[in-house]
DNA sequence: GTTATTTGACCCTA
DNA sequence: TAGGGTCAAATAAC
């Protein structure tokens, strides 16, 4: 096992050089930006082949908990993974426990055997029993507005902290776009209650809705109420698209890079696999202009990145998709033309 | 011009 | 009937 993760952490370091030489191999060097796409494909292929032949992936987060504790491995390496992981895969499993029924805060051990040890250690979060108010099944009088809750809708409460810098009326992401549509002044309450829905209502007719709150006694922590699920589910920001059948290495997909020398490699691959490239990301808040097409490409890239890995350690993958199926063969089965040509 | 946020009003539920 | 949830016009942001 410890030979596999070794060898992931090489494909790891592979992603990695090739992420800072990308702009220049790119605009210069098609073939061998190939050739570095082909390694590191083969290492991770041989990796997930030999942990695919691996029973029981419970050995998993004892065995990657390992090279971080171990000096002999690249602490930079370690950085990266770090920074572009952590909160991914933070969201990844939220989306995925999320869309599983249940409360992203509500996690066992099982949840973690099956997800990177780099979920371990992050921000910890309470997770509060709904207030369980009954659901009604009283008929409404009104053609105008139905209010009645369906029966079994889901509601569930969480307890986040609230940003300690920045904007802290703003409440911590969640990897889903929110339209706040109301403010309303609750009783006995020191703080105003916000009600959001989806970013994806009206297209996607997506019902997902919270609430969000100050505690009195903890100005500092938001109680997040969350009602309904999601139906724009895939990533979590976008509505759910087919991905493209393959992914081609294009002259189009050369100058996106080449133009972009920020570019990471995973923005590179959502880029190309999201069905748009070039637009910059947006906040959540505050109009973008682009309705729901816009897609913030690092947390995207993130999600395929994060499934990615994820799709390797846990062998199942965050939905029907298994990304490293999609991805990577892919890649792999392309081979440069003579016309490839630079931009 | 388009989209998001704000906010007063409306209306349903308990 | 009070309080909470939502609507929708006005406004702001981009």
């Amino acid at each position: 096992m410890k030979e596999t993760i070794s060898l992931i952490f090489h494909g790891c370091n592979l992603a990695k050089d090739l992420e800072t030489s990308l702009p220049n191999l790119a605009n210069l060097q098609p073939g061998i930006l190939s050739k570095s796409c082909d390694e590191i494909v083969k290492v991770f292929v041989t990796a997930r082949d030999r942990l695919n032949a691996l029973d029981s992936i419970k050995l998993y987060p004892q065995a990657v908990a390992l090279p971080l504790q171990q000096p002999q491995y690249d602490p930079s390496l370690h950085e990266w993974l770090k920074s572009g992981f952590t909160q991914t895969m933070e969201h990844v499993m939220q989306t995925r426990i999320l869309a599983a029924g249940r409360s992203p805060f509500d996690i066992n051990e099982r949840d973690l055997e099956g997800s990177s040890s780099l979920f371990r250690g992050t921000q910890a979060m309470d997770h509060v029993p709904d207030s369980g108010r009954p659901a009604t099944t009283t008929a409404s009088s009104s053609s105008q507005r139905p209010r009645r809750r369906k029966d079994g809708e889901e509601r569930r409460t969480v307890q986040v902290p609230a940003p300690q810098i920045g904007n802290t009326d703003i409440p911590p992401e969640d990897g889903y776009t929110w339209r706040k549509y109301g403010q309303k002044e609750i009783l006995g309450s020191k703080f105003p209650r916000s009600y959001y829905r989806c970013t994806h209502q009206k297209l996607y007719q997506c019902p997902a809705k919270k609430q969000v709150q100050r505690l009195d006694d903890n100005p500092f922590t938001f109680e997040v109420l969350y009602r309904g699920q999601h139906s724009c589910h895939m990533s979590s920001t976008a509505p759910s698209v087919p991905p493209p059948p393959s992914l081609e290495v294009t002259q189009e997909m050369t100058q996106t890079i080449g133009s972009q020398p920020s570019t990471t490699l995973a923005q590179w691959l959502s880029m190309e696999y999201l069905g748009a490239g070039g637009r910059s990301s947006t906040a959540a808040a505050g109009g973008d202009g682009a309705g729901p097409s816009t897609v913030r490409y690092g947390k995207e890239a993130d999600y395929l990145l994060a499934d990615m890995v994820d799709a390797m350690f846990n062998n199942s993958g965050s939905s029907s998709t298994n990304s490293m199926d999609l991805i990577f063969p892919s890649v792999e089965d392309h081979k440069w033309d003579s016309d490839d040509k630079l931009p």
